[in-house]
RNA sequence: GCGAACGUGGUGAAGUGGUUAACACAUCUGGCUGUGAACCAGACACUCGUGGGUUCGAUUCCCAUCGUUCGCC
């Protein structure tokens, strides 16, 4: 699809890091780029025009969870899903492949697809590549993904090798479903930390030529010399020329970890997530803002930070709002990790044109106060 | 003044003649990674109003005392 590229402008000298452009249907964004997370059609607490004000290029949502509701029908009558929330930048839609993990009780795998039983009224639902392109082309997003099974870790190489297999048939079928030209389709690496089914499963994708490649399977409580494996043994064989997008990734020393090997894309419920629970990422590492200790600290969540909150408010005032389970507070805590983590990404890139991108990756963990990084 | 009931952690409260005194809330502290998550986990009463007695052993039984509440003059 013509409407849809990566224009790579730059690449770091120090690290394998890379800065573009992507071009989408609803706009121009710059990678390397945080994606927040609206599963069901809403970043949670915060408004489209608020995340846009912020920065935020492309968001997410959730095929899985928007088939359950409103249902797929509603979107496509609404106009699409960007009409539908009144987001004017691009979308992306996971395919319901996380689920087949997070929700892995209540659901079987078989080739041809799988079998969910309904969390919300227990009834069964089922997902096949071609059932989930489809939900996805109507709810019209501008970048969509193939269904895939996210495997827990660690996991018997025999299942992965089975798994990859089957999730590359998966990538296959759902291509050849695809009506729409105008939504990229992107193929999603699997194979667990097995370097040999990471290879596999990237080289059989970029067969498939797709305008883009995610790698899954990594943030799923792996720990960081393994997670940083799976990228390695996956990025060597996806083509230069096309976005990457590492699924799931939130955390800021992932964060960096990706974009240092190659990562053009990250999405995660994180900063959303953990904001809404009293956790803040900041510059100098990890807040709880539920501690006592921040009772009468009148200073700003960050001082180095450009956010709406952290201009406005005090520690003391946003303990306070969440302790006394305030909505405003969950917004105001939400909107701080959101535009931190885009802010973190705006000096990567800058740090990237500047062919210094280690150098940042370093002076970001030194400004870590202890072990309270993330 | 008389009668009755009750006195258990910051709060509301279970409970038993015998190992670590429920539970909830509050408080404190962690965690959360393609959102089944405004969620989950852990900590928090050297002690059951006070004094004495019975008993091998009392928060639990008895007496006294203080306090609270209710009822009656």
């Amino acid at each position: 699809m013509k409407d849809f590229y990566l224009e790579i402008k730059h690449i770091c000298k120090q690290t394998g890091a890379r800065y573009g452009v992507l071009h989408t249907p609803h706009g121009d964004v710059e990678v390397p780029m945080f994606m927040p997370v609206g599963t069901l059609a809403t970043v949670k607490t915060l408004s489209p025009e608020e995340l846009i004000g912020m920065g935020s290029g492309v968001i997410l949502a959730n095929t899985y969870h928007l088939h359950l509701r409103p249902g797929e029908d509603v979107l496509s009558k609404a106009g699409g899903i960007h009409k539908f929330m009144n987001y004017p930048g691009p979308i992306l839609t996971d395919s319901g492949g996380f689920q087949v993990f997070s929700l892995m009780d209540n659901r079987k795998i078989s080739e041809e697809g799988v079998t969910f039983k309904s969390h919300l009224d227990g009834s069964t639902l089922e997902f096949t590549p071609e059932k989930v392109i489809a939900i996805q082309e109507k709810i019209g997003a501008d970048i969509i993904m193939s269904f895939d099974e996210c495997m827990p870790y660690p996991v018997e190489y025999e299942y992965a090798k089975k798994s990859v297999e089957r999730t590359l048939r998966w990538a296959q079928r759902g291509q050849q479903a695809q009506l729409r030209d105008d939504q990229a389709l992107f193929g999603i690496v699997q194979g667990s930390d097995f370097a040999d089914l990471r290879q596999h499963s990237a080289v059989e994708l970029t067969k498939m030529n797709f305008p883009g490649y995610a790698i899954g399977g990594t943030s799923i409580g792996e720990p960081k010399d393994v997670f940083i494996k799976m990228i390695e043994q996956s990025v060597p064989f996806l083509p230069e020329d096309k976005p990457r997008y590492l699924m799931g990734v939130g955390s800021i020393d992932f964060l960096l970890e990706g974009i240092s090997r190659g990562i053009d894309m990250f999405d995660c419920v994180l900063p959303t997530r953990i904001a809404r629970h009293g956790a803040l990422m900041t510059s100098i590492g990890r807040v709880n803002i539920r501690d006592a200790k921040y009772k009468e600290d009148f200073s700003p969540l960050d001082a180095n930070c450009d956010c709406y909150t952290c201009n406005h408010y005090t520690k003391a005032y946003l303990r306070h709002l969440y302790i006394s389970e305030e909505t405003f507070g969950k917004r105001l805590l939400s909107i701080h990790n959101v535009r931190f983590l885009i802010s973190l990404m705006e000096k990567a890139r800058r740090a990237i044109k500047d062919d210094r991108f280690g150098d940042f990756k370093k002076e970001v963990y030194q400004s870590f106060v202890g072990d309270k990084g993330f």
